[in-house]
DNA sequence: AGGCGAGCAATTGGATCCATTGCAACTCGG
DNA sequence: CCGAGTTGCAATGGATCCAATTGCTCGCCT
């Protein structure tokens, strides 16, 4: 092995890689839903063979987060009101089951960090970076989780939503934003006082009032 | 085109067709957790060459049905009793919904095809031939929900957990076929009253009977 | 005799090449 | 001038070939 460690490292397998980097650019907001994906523009961008980007796109398929047409090619998924809400509505149901294996296991330097993150929530005016910082809380509380399973379809969940989450927040945050901080607030203090079950109420309601507030905007899904 | 329709037909892309084969035979009990799948016999036992085959492995990982590790090779998933515990946690809180939303557009057809099911769900001692009826049978209830993304979590639930659903049938099917066979007559009787609540309520101990029991049970993922 | 290392076989991962499909523009006829 | 059919191109799907990694076995040294 002559290169050793100045490449940014194959790092696994390229149709892992590459179906994580399509990923990220869908997260982010660089591919939004609708938008083409052709293969030999991604094969080109990030310098492989068609083949892994093919395999890349199977992955994204099946997570939900690209749709094939056979003899087509390959779009970002677009969730109309009716899918995004279900989605919400199924988070309201099965996050708190994550929230409640994982909490009693928080540290206080997970405590700490949740603070960190809140406060950095509330004093950011950007939406990309209010997108990040919240998913980053969340994911916190739900760091000691074992449920494999149930972390993969959340995962899922957050992923397909993610553009109408941000659509949503880029007309609403103004607006909303007192109410996310309290929220997230009262549910750092629920888990400090190691109280679950309120912390779990709080999260349902949390993701809940979310939803309805979604449903007020249809806009969000015009484009 | 020389070779009109003699052959079975490709019907559609080759990678889909072999993950839903493999899944066809993970789901039939041929294939168990744990059991490696090779790249090459896949290829020519279906007469297509390793390339679809790898994108329908990719498919099948993203699935949760099977499980990759870089150059090495593919393996049948195997869960353990917390994970499969789990799944029914998160089914018992989901199926629900799926209910609500296809109860209120069952057909008279419905409600007499859930009959049938059920009769030959009572009238069979073959525990292979209860799973597939006793699939078809909910799935049945579901027919008319369109939200694409809980059936699709749904389907994966199901489809993780079947292994262990078949090893459970096997050791207490006799003594729990009774109460099955009530619950499904209960919640198809529901059903036929127009009661979504009472219905939902049914699907739901249904479930959680289910899993309480697999709790007793670790001797089905000792193997 | 046991453990460690090197080499080899098997299997997966990746690249290039060819076939097939769908789309679009252009042409020809009414 | 408009519409339908045909032809050509571009993008995806599939097959074969080659490289890289793994782990297993055999042999050697301690």
């Amino acid at each position: 092995m002559i290169q050793a460690a100045d490449e940014p490292a194959p790092a696994g397998v390229a149709s892992r890689r590459i179906a994580d980097h399509v990923r990220a650019q869908i997260l982010a907001g660089e591919l939004e839903p609708g938008t083409r994906i052709r293969q030999d523009d991604l094969a080109r961008e990030l310098a492989a063979s068609r083949l892994p980007v093919r395999e890349a796109l199977r992955i994204l398929e099946t997570a939900g987060l690209v749709t094939l047409h056979a003899n087509r090619g390959a779009w970002v998924t677009r969730l109309d009101q009716r899918d995004c809400e279900q989605s919400y509505q199924i988070r309201e149901r099965i996050e708190p089951l994550l929230l409640r294996e994982s909490a009693p296991l928080l540290t206080a330097e997970d405590l700490a960090e949740l603070d960190r993150l809140q406060v950095a929530i509330e004093s950011t005016d950007d939406v990309e970076q209010f997108l990040v910082l919240d998913r980053q809380l969340h994911w916190t509380t739900y760091r000691h989780a074992e449920a494999r399973e149930l972390v993969a379809i959340i995962e899922r969940l957050w992923d397909t939503t993610q553009h109408y989450r941000r659509a949503f927040s880029r007309i609403a945050h103004e607006r909303r934003r007192w109410i996310i901080d309290a929220e997230h607030r009262l549910l750092i203090q629920a888990l400090r006082d190691g109280d679950v079950e309120e912390a779990e109420r709080v999260l349902e309601m949390h993701i809940r009032r979310t939803r309805v507030e979604l449903q007020a905007h249809p806009e969000v899904f015009s484009s």
